[in-house]
DNA sequence: ACAAGAATGCTATGAATAATAGCAATATAT
DNA sequence: ATATATTGCTATTATTCATAGCATTCTTGT
């Protein structure tokens, strides 16, 4: 039988921001791919494919450095969405195509913003509203220092 | 010369938790790992490492159970470590070691945690100190549930 | 004691994410 | 106009983590 009482560990981690974020991040990140694998969504196809449907006309490079995707890495999701018809590209700039979300893509997208809610509300549901609150706005306080300091 | 003032797309992920915890979560994973370049160490080597040293005698499955990392993945990891000279392995069980620091394995474990700390200090440091124990607070009532969801 | 099941360490392998380097075409700036 | 930047894209690589399977050893239940 499993030994479910298993003694703990010293955890020499616990007071680390960085790791307490991490852990987390892997778990619910985890826990989504496996709600988006019905449809067959990766978790970052699916931020793209919400960012194209609420800015429609952009680029795929705006797009990519607001998700903080580098080009080489974007471009391959973009094709992906658009081959499956979700997305289409109008022109726009010569080198660059403006993103648009086809009737399929939007449907699409309500879809798999549902599941994402749905994950959120599974995920996080021990927090209180207040709590998730305060949270989201720590996570927004801390990432507006350390993510400025990257390039995309 | 790069737009600067780039104007600000809509973002629908703006209030997942999951989404921003992700953000946040990367970008001070790609700081981290650039600070521990310069010991060859990455991310996850550096906390087996850490909780080796402070669980002496622990098997690898136990400490992997610990830190959520697979049996299959930390096998190479201890290996890794035990060909520096850094830990090495006791006989205990027949078909599991204990693992120990060595006194070189203790030195680098305390130059890592250094690295840790200044990394933490660095990264977080626009959260005030009550800020940043709330959020650690909130992060662990958030992986009681979540990590608990998840077998290792 | 003994057979069935579980745990351990390990290998091999694949998937997802993200990073660098480089290319051709186009746009922008001096 | 000429140099520089930007864009989309390909190719390649590294990292992390997942599954599957193997042989060995431990632990159960009878």
């Amino acid at each position: 039988m499993g030994d479910l009482t298993e003694t703990a560990l010293k955890d020499p981690l616990e007071c680390f921001l960085g790791y307490q974020l991490r852990r987390v991040s892997a778990a619910s990140m985890a826990q989504l791919t496996n709600s988006l694998a019905r449809e067959n969504f990766s978790p970052v196809a699916a931020t793209v494919l919400l960012m194209i449907k609420a800015n429609p006309g952009e680029t795929q490079a705006r797009i990519g450095r607001a998700l903080a995707i580098k080009r080489a890495n974007i471009a391959p999701l973009i094709a992906k969405l658009e081959n499956e018809g979700l997305v289409t590209k109008t022109a726009s700039d010569g080198r660059s195509y403006g993103l648009i979300c086809t009737a399929q893509g939007k449907a699409t997208a309500r879809r798999i913003k549902k599941i994402m809610a749905d994950h959120e509300e599974c995920a996080f549901n021990t927090l209180r509203p207040d709590e998730q609150d305060r949270l989201l706005r720590l996570l927004a306080k801390a990432r507006r220092q350390i993510a400025g300091e990257r390039d995309s």
